[in-house]
DNA sequence: AATAGTGGTAACCCAAAAGTAACTAATGGC
DNA sequence: GCCATTAGTTACTTTTGGGTTACCACTATT
């Protein structure tokens, strides 16, 4: 009688990953880190339909999962920058396969290019997330 | 007065592609499914721990978006087969990516290896997930 | 004296996702 | 005549994720 091997020696770790950043914000984040760290309001704006708690708690578990770190200066007002880790800058070429994957497989979709731009000081990015 | 781009043009693809696979089963079906076709009740048993209801549910969508194909058989017991599209194979590799980053990137994790065997008819796979 | 600016937190609410248990249709085998 | 079998569905409950608003601490600026 035939043995039939059903082999996904990938799945947990599969679900591990999906735990981490198979969600609505987290690869968001970790797309926009990528150009280099950035101020928690920065990621507020960047971001503008993220509310300001969720925001908190998602950097909270990327950071707990290793993916970002998280630096606090003390200065009036508050400075807190958030930049990837060594493990995060691993996972950037997947997260690009998988966009370049969506516009492959859903060409007819036309992603948006999300070019956001800063000028100056606060204006720019001000227009930006008005628009 | 310098410029500052902050350049994006993938995260609205990836948000679809986290749209389409990033929830808690659908990269696992996508992977067992990687085997070659199965029936709904396998799929049932191999994930013991989803429900009918949300496996059901889970399989129309990855069906509605295109990635895998569903026939059904006018039997009696019905029997329907899932299998995945071209969209979906060309998915795996990147998969397979994501859960080697978790790997890679997690090594104390030291993540099971998910074989899971058929022995004949039904008999080996519900042994498997008894244990 | 008042206000703006920053990175949060606390309390509360809501909708969506997921889980549970019972039920179905149609047939073959006992 | 009765049960097992399969791929679901239905109705109901629970859990989770995310959203909203208000508030705080501390200082520089006006």
């Amino acid at each position: 009688m035939a043995r039939k091997y059903i082999d996904n020696p990938n799945a947990c770790s599969l679900v591990h990953t999906m735990n981490i950043i198979g969600n609505k914000w987290k690869p968001i984040i970790l797309y926009l880190l990528s150009n280099g760290s950035m101020r928690f309001g920065m990621l507020n704006t960047l971001i503008p339909t993220i509310s300001k708690k969720v925001l908190t708690n998602q950097l909270k578990e990327l950071e707990n999962d290793g993916l970002l770190l998280r630096q606090s200066f003390a200065e009036i007002p508050p400075r807190v920058e958030y930049s990837l880790t060594e493990k995060a800058v691993g996972l950037l070429p997947v997260l690009k396969m998988l966009s370049d994957w969506a516009n492959d497989a859903y060409p007819e979709m036309k992603f948006e290019q999300c070019r956001i731009i800063e000028n100056g000081k606060k204006l720019a990015y001000n227009n930006v997330y008005k628009n």
